[in-house]
DNA sequence: TGGGCGGTTCCGAATAATGAAACTAGTTTC
DNA sequence: GAAACTAGTTTCATTATTCGGAACCGCCCA
């Protein structure tokens, strides 16, 4: 699925394989045994081990005496509160989040660019309270979803086509744009627009509004999307929303500048 | 103030190092620059700045161009997401917060132990929805919270040795134990009860009843917490609440053992 | 124009990573 | 119950990488 992640990454020296071999055991999504690493791996028994020990030892990986098995560590939970409140766009974006919430009561999500992967940062739900870390670090696809969308279109040329390439292309519904053509022109769209559209192109039945959050040198920081089931809304109860959406999304954009450099 | 778990863990080869230098910016807070790295760092300039090279590539820190920072990247807000997920008691325990957090109407904790210090990896808030990374990730002393007094309490021998020499003992409050020797008795007392409290010991005004999640096999899983204020309750009260909340742990230790072996 | 400071690059020496092979422990087969 | 097998761990001579002192760059300020 997202393995082609690992090829691109690796070639930084010893940090950089074991880093390697951090995403190949979240690849799994599943406590993993040693064997099944090491098929796949590009490393010999005795390297792989090594670095095994080295990242259990250092508690980026937890080893399960009981059933041979290893998954993430802990530490990497530490440390990811301390990126999430300061390289994500959430803590200043949370209380815009709030009041956009309560104005729309449907789901909000705020994602950021990953390696040409949307990564959600965090989400206010119409119904049940909160879904934790279910919404924070979960990963989605670039061009099927309505952030991915809006922040691969904003982008500069240059990174605009290396996000494009970036992309696998896989067909999700028969809406899904396939098509590196057709998705550079849907991009152009956006950019005339100044909001993205998802119609049905990753789940059947969803549809959502999204907004870049643009920095004011031009930067994509992130983006801003409201969804909705075809079975509450339609797209032009969507469109309605389009005022207020930009308008969060421009306020959001300030106030991560005015954030930016006092630090 | 958590600088000693940087000297402890060091010393894997070059992989090591890179954790570290991930740690020491995590320590401090905040965006910061080479030079402030420098110092205090045991390596060589030209060494750190590969190190902190290598981490940049691999998406795991973030360098601001324009004001010359470094900043935990988002790879680890992904990764973390994987393990908070699979190598946490929190999927499991959700069901059991929830219910718990109806029927008390109290901040609930869930915290994990890593290296003697206290993770939160859930909670439950009365008043307001859900504060996301917030509680999921944050740390805090073993010595002074009951979710700590409760988990240490219940470690073998030697690896309760172990966390004891490890607490700072900081005295936070007028109530605060900062003496290892009635530390250890007041775990033994905690084991003769089977609950914690935390008698405003990390902050005035703020009591909690805590106790530990164990696992059949005896191995200490994590620490569930109902925390309030004086303000609004006593200590009796809490102690009222002690039947459903060693109910709730011991739920949890089932659930996670049933989860554990058939992964 | 020139000094100072933060950041970057070089390159021989020192060190750590490598991986084939041997070993051990637990498991299945006959 | 022994032998073959499987999965995981350790060893060690070789090799490649990291190390770090020193030189270099370039921007800001005087």
């Amino acid at each position: 699925m997202n393995s082609h992640v690992n090829e691109m990454r690796a070639r930084d020296g010893t940090v950089g394989k074991a880093l390697d071999v951090l995403d190949t055991v979240a690849g799994y999504g599943r406590p993993v045994r040693f064997g099944e690493l090491l098929e796949g791996s590009p490393h010999p028994k005795a390297t792989l081990y090594r670095l095994l020990q080295t990242l259990t030892n250092q508690g980026m990986l937890a080893y399960d005496e009981s059933s041979h098995t290893y998954s993430l560590g802990l530490r990497l939970v530490r440390l990811a509160h301390v990126a999430w409140q300061h390289s994500s766009l959430a803590p200043v974006a949370r209380p815009f989040l709030d009041a956009l919430s309560a104005r729309v009561g449907e789901t909000i999500h705020l994602a950021q660019l990953d390696e040409g992967q949307v990564l959600y940062v965090d989400k206010r739900n119409a119904q049940r309270p909160v879904e934790m870390f279910s919404a924070a670090g979960k990963v989605g696809p670039g061009y099927c979803t309505g952030v991915g969308k809006a922040m691969i279109a904003h982008l500069a040329p240059a990174e605009r086509a290396r996000a494009i390439a970036q992309q696998s292309f896989y067909r999700h519904t028969a809406h899904t744009l396939t098509d590196p053509e057709r998705f550079a022109a849907e991009l152009d769209r956006i950019v005339a627009e100044g909001v993205a559209f998802d119609r049905e192109e990753h789940e059947p039945g969803i549809i959502c509004i999204a907004a870049p959050i643009v920095a004011p040198d031009g930067r994509v920081l992130g983006a801003l999307s409201i969804t909705t089931s075809l079975q509450n809304r339609t797209l032009e109860d969507l469109t309605g929303l389009r005022p207020d959406l930009i308008d969060t999304a421009k306020r959001i954009a300030e106030a991560a500048a005015s954030w930016q450099f006092p630090g």
